[in-house]
DNA sequence: CTGAAAGCGCTTACAG
DNA sequence: CTGAAAGCGCTTACAG
């Protein structure tokens, strides 16, 4: 069974191919005597345009890759965050009738599989997510001359438009909470030195604790609630006095918990904890975590207005107010 | 700059169009001076196959749609589970060398636009991800005569062929754990009700003890962490006596370790809870969940090479055996 | 082993 | 407002 093309729908209302093209495209000139015959007839023979030929002339795929390229041992397999960014793009990108090409390269090979893909135009503009600094297939993609946009601010050299939550005000915002709530030792548990997210949230940290008499005090962790844990093990052992710590994203702020509890230290009337991003499960900790809630839905929005927009002039970057929101761990 | 055609690597090689098709597509009968001329004319023109011109021939897009159809407001905003799904499918998929689309059409007009697309042939095939029995989605794909395949058991009236863990032997596992380490008053808080891990979970929870003398008591849950906290609630109201709970996902599971901290309820020692997937979070709930892992890859695998397999004869289900992890919390 | 030619299914100036 | 025709960039029998 065969699908009925442009041609036998025009041969069954009577009319020509270009006809039916122009009433299946919506073109207003068009008698709408023959209109109704031709959608009688499209109805009839449940035509539906073949989008390969479409996009072949139209050089349009109706399609906007998102690119996760994340080392496959890291992070993001139990980070509900980026789930969330996920939907949010997705959904918007539905909203504006594209469809979401996702791509998660996890080898040199799937990357190289990646950039022919968006050369050879299978989708009409590219949403980067997560980068990491190394990473060069950013700037491979670039160089395709397909538009592309980045959610969350690019660390490597190539410099795509982008959009991003405000992660230095946010940390600023987390920071300066635990000074106000009467904390003196505050540190903080770093995202991957690569990623963008996580420095720009120390850099928040350090503004604000440059401005006092508090020293800082980092230990690096890499997102996963596991790394958290094992740095405030550590943050333990370097400072035992600390009474606050901020980490650069809930999970591992769950880590750090966790690693408090075990370390018999009471949250918060002994150490408080901030974390970062308010994903769902900051409601379930033990006590539920104070945290600063990105506003994922609008900047995924935003990056997907700034990519249909063309991404032609260099756009200037949007970058969205977070909010803090307290709960019984400071 | 206007991309190279295969013309032009044909103009620049000094051969025909249809060689250097022949060479691009790895078509063994080309003279090997010839395909060495040809492909340093593709590598100084930086030619990339046009893919639409490609698959107007081929009627192939090397494309796989992954279709998860979920209420907006439903469950997998922060389902880890469904993440890792994902990952893997995808991860099969480039092994294939297929494309992922990914889907999540969230309204009929979405749900619609879906239909279209698989229709129109932007895929080679589909892929299934957490049915809902009221879907009317799965019906309409399979009619398209696009090759679809069910990840999970499909509930609906619609039967695609399918690749699965055993839910009904996991949960029989947990229970049977349960019954051994001497628990006489085991509850459940089962899945939403038209989701087949949910059905199939409960139903080895009610096998295991309609073989013996216990009751069963059920709390209905969605697979949120909210719901299981609630269902909780909701048990210990039903039965003070309750001495342990079956929870048919991790989620809820969290939840409920939550809604007992409430009570005041020790665990393990006034009541052991199992979970059910293994998520990332249970080795971090307070205390460590006992919970039924899922072969999350070898599922996505099979799934796949069923999908590529072609899907033409009504294939087999594939069940994949679960593993019962024992934690604390029992 | 290679090329000329047909054809995949559409859209879109261009006439009328 | 409508149609004939060209053309999008490829692949693939079919000859040679």
């Amino acid at each position: 069974m065969k699908r009925p093309t442009l041609e036998a729908v025009a041969a069954r209302a009577g009319v020509s191919r270009a006809t039916v093209s122009r009433v299946v495209n919506g073109s207003a000139t068009v008698n709408p005597r023959i209109r109704t015959a031709v959608l009688r007839a499209v109805e009839e023979l449940g035509y539906i345009p073949n989008s390969a030929a479409r996009s072949l002339v139209t050089q349009r795929t109706g399609s906007i890759g998102l690119v996760v390229s994340e080392p496959p041992a890291r992070v993001f397999s139990d980070d509900p965050f980026f789930l969330s960014v996920v939907r949010a793009v997705s959904q918007e990108l539905e909203a504006a009738d594209k469809q979401v090409v996702l791509m998660m390269p996890s080898t040199p090979a799937g990357q190289a599989r990646v950039e022919r893909y968006v050369a050879g135009r299978h989708v009409d503009g590219v949403i980067l997510l997560s980068q990491h600094g190394a990473d060069p297939l950013p700037a491979a993609l670039l160089r395709t001359g397909v538009p592309v946009v980045s959610h969350g601010r690019p660390v490597s050299t190539a410099r795509p438009p982008y959009c991003d939550a405000d992660n230095v005000g946010g940390a600023r915002a987390a920071v300066e909470h635990l000074l106000a709530t009467g904390r003196r030792r505050i540190a903080a548990i770093t995202g991957p030195p690569d990623m963008s997210a996580g420095l720009d949230r120390l850099a928040g940290y350090r503004e604000v604790l440059s401005g006092t008499d508090r020293r800082s005090l980092a230990a690096l962790g890499d997102f996963t609630r596991e790394s958290g844990a094992a740095a405030m093990a550590q943050l333990l052992e370097d400072d035992p006095g600390l009474d606050a710590v901020f980490a650069a994203n809930d999970l591992m702020a769950a880590g750090a918990l966790h690693a408090l509890r075990k370390a018999g230290r009471r949250v918060p009337d002994d150490v408080a904890v901030v974390g970062f991003d308010d994903i769902d499960a900051a409601r379930y900790t033990d006590p539920p975590l104070t945290t600063v809630r990105q506003p994922v839905v609008e900047v995924a929005r935003a990056a997907v207005r700034m990519l249909l927009a063309g991404g032609e002039r260099p756009a200037e970057p949007v970058v969205l107010p977070t909010e803090l929101i307290v709960r019984d761990s400071t």
